[in-house]
DNA sequence: GAGCTACCTTAAAATTTGCTTAGAAATAGA
DNA sequence: TCTATTTCTAAGCAAATTTTAAGGTAGCTC
């Protein structure tokens, strides 16, 4: 197991290190908060143990930074702070547990194993959609046409994600409009046309099998041949 | 065949995909049963696998949920629960089938086969009209005789539809007109000849047998002979 | 069969629909 | 703030559909 540990109390660094140590656990540490981001980014922790009062990024802003980057490793935030709003605001910032000193180090240790073991067995909920060599995995928005990723941007996804959830059947463009751009009566506008036309550069002429069929008159509908 | 699968554990997942697919049966997966939930109202499944504990909805709220929406799609529950009791409830819900872990692979595939093929023998919402020979997939708007393909454009494809739906009976220009047409008070188009006209000329001419008959100051009728 | 009307056929004009491109506008990140 | 990316608008072109119109054919009535 590994752990980062961000804490600009030397006495405090050496210790728990020591400690953990002893627990056959590996221990990165940074002094400082930004240091401790670019860490976390860097490598892949088990758990991150970060003092809330550090100089530069705080430990809130490590964890809402982390999660905006979706980097899910459990934090345990660690202070001297006991009040509840304070846990609030850690918890809320995605913080995963909250320990306030002092505090025992068994108790640190138990903690850290539990997260650790939790983020073992939380598998993230994934849910795929597939069709015709197409995959798309809907929670981490990424799209692969036979193996192969194919970035889109967040419009086209939609788009995508509406084709296949209606794979076979023929769609209009003015239900697209509603469906996946929420416009409402409006008909002189050929964004959709543009977007199918984006869609299919990226994802059907690069490839022999096209898909994204065009009903003329009616709409497109997506299918094989 | 496509099948829905929903199931939190990531090894039975990928064994079961692996599995389906070798038999030629595209898989979508959720890893949460609120996710299935989504993915079952939006898209169409020959069978949904759904095992019992999982996080979010179970298998047995999804079920009842399902068949509250009206979506009568075979569900399969999946689970190491062997009660009796269990078994009930899950039948009760409105699941169609059960199976006991452990199982064998060779099982769950026949069980998914014979479900599917109970639902294709139900009565399908009517988005396939025919009559002697003629389909039309009025979703995919495609229409086929004797097998073979037919491209219609818009008002040939509605004006078909309209008289399949009032096959065997004579029906005037004036009512086409009113009804695929939208036009009233007019006489003096010829329109509805001249698309009878294309009609015939792409989906009777080619063929023996002659569909669309002329009653003299009456209308057309479909009809055989 | 003449004359009338309804119907069929064809072709071309008018209209609609769709594709593509470039650039403007909006948005998000650094 | 500035920059890069994404989203949307607009316009020209190409192609397909729809409608009009006109001349020919077939069926009915007398």
């Amino acid at each position: 197991m590994k752990v980062l540990l961000i804490e600009d109390e030397k006495k405090a660094v050496q210790s728990l290190k020591k400690g953990l140590n002893e627990h056959h656990i590996e221990v990165d540490f940074a002094m400082d908060g930004s240091l401790g981001c670019e860490m976390a980014l860097a490598n892949k922790y088990d758990v991150i143990i970060s003092d809330i009062i550090v100089p530069g990024i705080n430990g809130f802003e490590l964890t809402q930074f982390l999660r905006s980057k979706n980097i899910n490793t459990p934090v345990l935030l660690l202070t001297a702070l006991s009040s509840t709003d304070d846990k609030v605001s850690g918890l809320e910032a995605g913080a995963d547990d909250y320990l306030t000193k002092p505090y025992e180090f068994k108790e640190l240790l138990a903690r850290v194993k539990a997260l650790s073991r939790r983020e073992k067995d939380s598998v993230l909920p994934k849910s795929v959609l597939s069709f015709n060599g197409i995959e798309m995995n809907l929670l981490a928005k990424e799209f692969f046409r036979d193996g192969q990723k194919i970035e889109l941007t967040p419009k086209e996804f939609s788009l995508m994600e509406y084709f296949i959830l209606n794979q076979g059947r023929a769609i209009s463009k003015i239900e697209i409009a509603e469906k996946v751009w929420d416009i409402y009566f409006e008909t002189s506008s050929n964004v959709v046309e543009v977007y199918v036309n984006y869609l299919r550069n990226k994802m059907d002429k690069p490839f022999q099998k096209k898909l994204i069929h065009t009903v003329f008159g009616q709409g497109y509908i997506l299918k094989e041949e």
